[in-house]
DNA sequence: GCCAACGTTGGC
DNA sequence: GCCAACGTTGGC
């Protein structure tokens, strides 16, 4: 099982949106950065247990965790022309960009900042911190995911 | 809203 | 293949 983090925007979609989805799942659709494209299609595999991160608000970090509940599979948005991520050179043929489909699992207690995860000697080396890293999907090892868990779960 | 840091595009 | 111009991300 491996551990990822997933950004974005409270303002296009939130960790409560997620849980007010049906069955709180939801296609992790739009993505369209090939480094995020290439975790999502190959590495991302059910069972794997995601950060949900808020990003550009007025609080930013982790919410609690989603679940995988679908691996890799073609992003569809990509060639629906009136869709916001419509991108025609992506086709059913040979698609370009692919979606995972996650599941709320857990609120954390508390948010868990940024700023928080930038103080915590632990937790220094995380993609998320490092100088000029806008990866929207990213990797973190168990050691962070557990981290992060145990600061979000403790009051 | 600002702006630094990236990623992508396209002319050459 | 280079690189300038442009668009986007995301913290502040």
């Amino acid at each position: 099982m491996r551990y990822w983090l997933f950004k974005s925007e409270p303002g296009e979609f939130s960790f409560d949106d997620l849980k007010n989805s049906p069955q709180s799942t939801t296609h992790w659709h739009g993505v369209r950065n090939y480094q995020a494209r290439n975790f999502l299609r190959d590495e991302i595999k059910v069972g794997d247990q995601v950060l949900f991160y808020h990003s550009s608000s007025e609080n930013v970090g982790v919410m609690g965790v989603a679940e995988v509940v679908k691996a890799g599979y073609p992003d569809a948005t990509a060639w629906e022309v009136e869709s916001l991520y419509y991108d025609p050179t992506s086709t059913p043929e040979n698609p370009r960009w692919f979606m995972v489909d996650i599941r709320w699992k857990q609120a954390f207690k508390r948010l868990v900042t940024l700023q928080e995860i930038k103080n915590t000697p632990a937790l220094q080396n995380m993609k998320l911190v490092q100088k000029g890293m806008r990866l929207s999907v990213q990797p973190v090892t168990k050691e962070e995911f557990e981290k992060i868990c145990e600061m979000g779960t403790r009051p």
